[in-house]
This record gives structure tokens, C-alpha cells and sequence, in this order.
RNA sequence: GGAGAGGUGGCCGAGUGGCUGAAGGCGGCGGUUUGCUAAACCGUUAUAGGGCCUAAUAGCCCUAUCGGGGGUUCGAAUCCCCCCCUCUCCGCCA
């Protein structure tokens, strides 16, 4: 049973947070209010007649005991025992409702988070400028092609659109990011690194959220397994069901995992190349800590998702989403958004997100704030640290010159090897 | 995939229909003893839900929980069914 307290405790709060949200929140808190009243009232009445009927088994074992007749007794209790059976029932379908209505109910954005949609983001900061190349800058699936390290069609043909190969140092580009990434972020800002499941069971998909709201952008296996849309779903799992140690919080790990996307309804525009595609490569970085460093975690975790993007020197800028543009599951998401001249336009590369309690609710995920207090919700936060294809994007836009070769950042010549990708044709 | 064994509290481990939320041990916490430590001894030791009362996640009462879910029964850790997981053997295999 998902926690439903935060609501019954305080609804005028959480109208008007989630009324933030949009007006379809009302709707669903009163259901849920609406259900959760049913339930505890058939609580009540169940409660008293199991109470009764422990007491009467008592009666019924010491009667047996004593070689008396309890026959009447018992009959008595058959009844009852029905009745019970009866309520149980009730209370099961109900409390179905209400999981569904609560499964529905987004997060509730945090109070600095901007009123309004899309248009009400609010860019907190930019680093590095985009820099004019002095000629018309080709986009990177052009410059990929002539590389020689990005296949398209071949992609299309064994898989379908939206799966990419990379080939020849495109593929050692991959391999080199994603260990420059995991190497930045385990040895520098702290991070155990984990290698997870790349499927998981529907209660994990549903413990960070991703059921039912994204249902549709997951592929399923015929056994029921999803595969993951990020390494998020799996490692926040890891403690599904668990009570950490007060002193083993904040704990961090990062993971690389290939993230699949089904992007049912994106197909069109803003679809080209690597921009948004089926499966791709992304390191993440998943922090659990108590409820009052949430926020300066929050900036904690932002701050490793842009070293990441300054390393490789790409300009970039820091966008704060408002309420309606923030994800089902977060309270306050900062977007990392990465200039590529060659499409010219700023591509989301990272999201760094605070769930607050919503996920530790859903997963159950606590933490004992002293030894002789009751286990309190932990809160999780997670940020791309951060996705290839769009990182890859930017390299090559950004890094192009004249004649189609690549200039790599300092950062990432030891990992791949050369300052320099030159194109074949 | 086939055959078998098993899943009990933080851990180990009793328990085949009734006063067992659960013996015993270990660990943890509190205390007594102690020059200090150790040992010994005494006490304590879960989670969730609901109600009453509250400043309270304090207190009191009730309900549930022995892998998960159904069922039989007046009554289930104990009996039945389904599922999950672990282990052993066989098969298969990177």
C-alpha cells in the first residue's frame, strides 16, 4: 500500500502544490480522500469482529480443553467469520482504487519551482558561449558518416529507425566516454559504481515511477520484464524495501547502462541523427539522502552532471523547468542542455531531478533518523551524468572545422586515444 | 528445461491446527557489578495499518504480518492450491 498520510494530513497543501500541476490533480486527490475514507471506515468494522473472533477462539481452545461443548459457540462464530470474509473482501477492492488513484497522482513541485508550462523554464545559468565556426557548421550526422564512425541505415536495417552503430572509433568514442564519465565520477566526486540488471520487474518499474506513467515508452519482454529507460529504475530499486543506517546517508552510486526508449508519439521532427533515439548509452548518478539535505544534494548532484559537460569543454546552460514541465515522479528538475552548432540548438543532455519522498513512498525506501526513532522516508534524487548521443552531438558540431575533422577535448584523449578525428572521405 | 530439498524476527534456529508476534541462542540497546577492559547477571529488543488521546512519528487499545497471493477451518507459521526466490543433482550453455 503506497503511503497516503502526506495527503490526509495536509489536502490544502497538497491541492494547491499539485494544483500547480494542472487541473486534472483535483480530480484525483478527491478520489483518493474520497477512498482512503471508505477504507478506514471498513477498517473499523472489520477490526472489531476479528477482534471478537480471536476472543471467542480462545473461549472456543478452552472449552475443547475442558471437554465442553462448544458447538454453539462456534456456529456463533461462523457468522461472524463470514461477515469478516465479506469486509475483507470490500476492503481489498478498495484499496485497489485507491492504489490506482495514488499511482496517478503526480509529485508535488517544490515552492521555488516557476509556475506555469514550457515556456515559464527559467535559465539560472549559462557556461561557455557557442562560438562561431566561421563557416556553415555541418550537422553530426553528415560529419559522423564522413567520419566513418556512425552508421544510420546499417542501424536501421538490423534494427530499425532509432537504433545507431557506431563503428571504428565512434564505437572507442563511446567506450571512451563512458569510462572518462565513470572514472570523473567515482574518483572525484565520490560515487560507487554499479553495473545493474538492464531489465527489471514491474514492482521496480513502478517504485521510481515509471508505471504507470511512462508504461507506454518501455519495452516489455513476454515474461513481464521491462527494459529499462535508465539505469534511474534499477538502482533506485536497490533499496526497495530496505531501512538504511541514518549513517550511511547520503549514499551515491553511478552506473552506465545502454537505456531503451520506445519515444512512442515523438516520431517527426527533432528526430534526426542521434537526437532522440531508441537505445543509447548514458551514465547516472542516483543519491539517497534524509529529507532536509534534499536540496543542497540537489545542487550537489548538478554540479557532477556539469563538471561532466566542462571536462569535454561544451558550452552549456542550466534550465530550471517549471511545474507543468517537470516530470511525473520530480519535485524541481534542472535540465542540462548542451549547445550543437550544427543543428543549432540546445540539446537536453542531462536532467537532474529531486524526487523528493515520491519515490521512497512507492519503493518504500527509509532511513532511521536516530536509533530509538521510527523509520521516516528518505528522499532520492538522480541526474545524467551524462547521456551519450547528444554529448557525441555536441563534440562533433561544436568541435568541427572546415575541412570535417574533430578536435577532442584534453579531457578525453587519454581515453580515446587521439586529439583528432579526421574524416575517411 | 527435468528431479529433489528448503524459505520463520538484525542473524542462527525451535515449532504440523488453538493462550505462538512466535521457545532458545547470538547480536544490539539500557542497567548492576567492576580500578579500566573483559566476563557474569538483570532488563529490553520488529514492521505496518486503524482507533482513542495528543504538540508529538509520546502514550494507550485493537488488527495484521513466519517468502508472496489465494483457499480450507470457529481458529493457520502449521493443512491445500498458485507464484517467487535459494540450494543440490541432471540437461543445456557464454
Amino acid at each position: 500500500m503506497i503511503d497516503i498520510r502526506w495527503l490526509r494530513e495536509a489536502p490544502e497543501e497538497a491541492r494547491a502544490a499539485l494544483g500547480r500541476r494542472g487541473p486534472h490533480t483535483e480530480a484525483l486527490i478527491r478520489e483518493a480522500l474520497d477512498q482512503d475514507a471508505r477504507r478506514r471506515d471498513v477498517i473499523k468494522r472489520v477490526e472489531v469482529m476479528k477482534a471478537r473472533r480471536n476472543d471467542a477462539s480462545e473461549q472456543v481452545a478452552e472449552l475443547k480443553r475442558r471437554r465442553a461443548d462448544a458447538s454453539q459457540l462456534i456456529a456463533e462464530l461462523k457468522t461472524v467469520s463470514d461477515s469478516i470474509k465479506e469486509l475483507d473482501q470490500e476492503l481489498r477492492s478498495i484499496e485497489e482504487a485507491l492504489e490506482q488513484v495514488l499511482l496517478r497522482i503526480p509529485n508535488r513541485p517544490l515552492d521555488d519551482v516557476p509556475d506555469g508550462s514550457a515556456e515559464a523554464n527559467r535559465v539560472v545559468r549559462e557556461w561557455g558561449a557557442p562560438a562561431p565556426l566561421g563557416f556553415p557548421p555541418r550537422p553530426h550526422w553528415e560529419l559522423g558518416e564522413a567520419l566513418g564512425i556512425l552508421d544510420l541505415a546499417r542501424g536501421s536495417k538490423i534494427a530499425g529507425s532509432g537504433f545507431p552503430v557506431f563503428t571504428g572509433l565512434g564505437a572507442r568514442l563511446t567506450r571512451a566516454l563512458v569510462n572518462f564519465m565513470l572514472d570523473l565520477h567515482t574518483r572525484e566526486h565520490d560515487y560507487v559504481e554499479v553495473s545493474p540488471p538492464l531489465l527489471v520487474n514491474a514492482a521496480t518499474a513502478r517504485g521510481t515511477g515509471q508505471l504507470p506513467d511512462l508504461e507506454r515508452n518501455m519495452y516489455v519482454t513476454e515474461d513481464g520484464l521491462f527494459l529499462i529507460p535508465t539505469a534511474e529504475v534499477p538502482v533506485t530499486n536497490l533499496h526497495r524495501d530496505e531501512i538504511l543506517a541514518a549513517h550511511e546517508l547520503p549514499r551515491a552510486y553511478v552506473a552506465y547502462t545502454p537505456c531503451f526508449r520506445r519515444e512512442a508519439g515523438a516520431a517527426g521532427k527533432d528526430t534526426r541523427g542521434l537526437i532522440r533515439v531508441h537505445q543509447f548509452d548514458k551514465v547516472e548518478l542516483v543519491r539517497f539522502c534524509r529529507p532536509e539535505e534534499s536540496p543542497a544534494e540537489h545542487q550537489k548532484l548538478l554540479g557532477h552532471a556539469e563538471a561532466v559537460l566542462r571536462r569535454l569543454e561544451l558550452p552549456y546552460r542550466v534550465v530550471l523547468l517549471a511545474a507543468g514541465d517537470t516530470g511525473f515522479a520530480s519535485a524541481k528538475t534542472f535540465d542540462l542542455e548542451v549547445w550543437a552548432a550544427g543543428v543549432g540548438t540546445w540539446l537536453e543532455a542531462s536532467s537532474a531531478s529531486c524526487f523528493t519522498d515520491f519515490q521512497a513512498r512507492r519503493a518504500n525506501i527509509r532511513y532511521r533518523p536516530s536509533s530509538d526513532s521510527r523509520p521516516d522516508f528518505v528522499h532520492t534524487l538522480n541526474a545524467s551524468g551524462v547521456a551519450l548521443p547528444r554529448t557525441i552531438i555536441a563534440l562533433l558540431e561544436n568541435n568541427q572545422e572546415p575541412d570535417g575533422s574533430i578536435r577532442i577535448p584534453a579531457a578525453l584523449v587519454p581515453y580515446l586515444g587521439r586529439d583528432r578525428l579526421v574524416p575517411i572521405r
